[in-house]
DNA sequence: TCGTTCATTGAATCTGGATTCAATTTAACA
DNA sequence: TGTTAAATTGAATCCAGATTCAATGAACGA
């Protein structure tokens, strides 16, 4: 089964370069061509491996629900513990594994407006929200977070983080943010 | 005059609908046609007005440059309640009028990549960053706002903010944010 | 070694929109 | 009222990319 094996992997070198790029110079500017070359491979390979531009978006998207993203927090950890860890674990990925980063910053991407519907709703089907909105409301009871809709504070959370990580992916020189900046918004 | 005042107004017209549906379905999404269509008026006619559509787009960020944007800071006033009544100026300018709203989200949205060169690099001159900057120094000196490089901190406010009224852009039944809960990413 | 299947190429299509344009209508102004 | 510039239309044209495809090469099993 080497054949096999070896087209999984030239699969994901495709998904990983796609990635990249897409998160780079954005999916509307990068043209299938500029991914083949970047892989390397002819343009016409590219459909060889995925059936579309689309595809190729869905199948990140699938990637990156798949992974380790969410947020559930654990039993007896406390909310902003928790929420701090998430944020330095994602920031450290910048650094050694990009991909994680990447896939981060796309999924969030993909779920805004003027992106192909299928993965639009493939992304926006996951609702990341649901866990972080609990551990609002156990962090409220503990008086560890202010007052306020845990809904709105879930979303305003993510939108930050979204915002600052985009920043990040697109100017590496910027310094990173201390992850405790960021869970202020809710204390 | 009253010819140009008319091609001026119908103009005024042309941008303020494109702006609405480059904000709401976003710029690569929203067809020529769709805007002709909103405004209301043939395809063709557009071109009589904006060169193409890169030029309504520049247009726009040219009219976002001219706009009341910049956060100056005024002597005597505190940095933190001055960023706030920022926030909240703009929050209740999401209800009565949207388009300073909508312009804030897209003179964001342009600085990223994959969009149009030109404007995207008009957009990006503004640095609405160094009154912010020379505003977190004087908050901190006076120990209103934590310690960090105030560079970064003043991107990660901005991108927060970018985030959140982008959340808002898309979805308009998002309950409004306090505007404190986002100064406090300085605190 | 031979045939078969999968990988690969890149030039030729195809297509969604942007853009153009010749023709038509409108309305300011003499 | 006649003249003329400006507004307007929408169908025809153009073009950047995505997508297809016939041809070629490489590797595997019998």
């Amino acid at each position: 089964m080497t054949r096999k094996e070896q087209k999984e992997e030239r699969r994901q070198q495709i998904l990983l370069t796609a990635l990249e790029l897409f998160v780079k110079r954005g999916y509307h500017d990068t043209k299938i061509t500029d991914i083949a070359e970047a892989v390397p491979m002819s343009t016409g390979l590219m459909f060889h491996y995925f059936g579309s531009k689309e595809d190729l978006l869905t199948e990140l998207v699938k990637m990156g629900m798949r992974g380790p993203g969410s947020v559930e927090g654990k039993v007896g950890v406390s909310p902003d513990v928790y929420l701090l860890s998430f944020l330095k674990q994602m920031f450290s990925f910048a650094k050694d594994q990009p991909w994680v980063f990447n896939m981060f910053v796309l999924m969030g991407q993909v779920r805004r407006p003027g992106m192909p519907e299928e993965a639009r709703k493939l992304a926006s089907s996951v609702n990341a929200l649901a866990p972080t909105v609990s551990l609002i409301k156990k962090g409220q009871k503990e008086g560890l977070f202010h007052k306020g809709d845990p809904d709105t504070m879930a979303r305003c959370f993510w939108a930050s983080v979204q915002g600052i990580m985009e920043e990040m992916a697109v100017d590496p020189e910027m310094k990173y943010p201390d992850p405790e900046w960021i869970v202020a918004i809710l204390k």
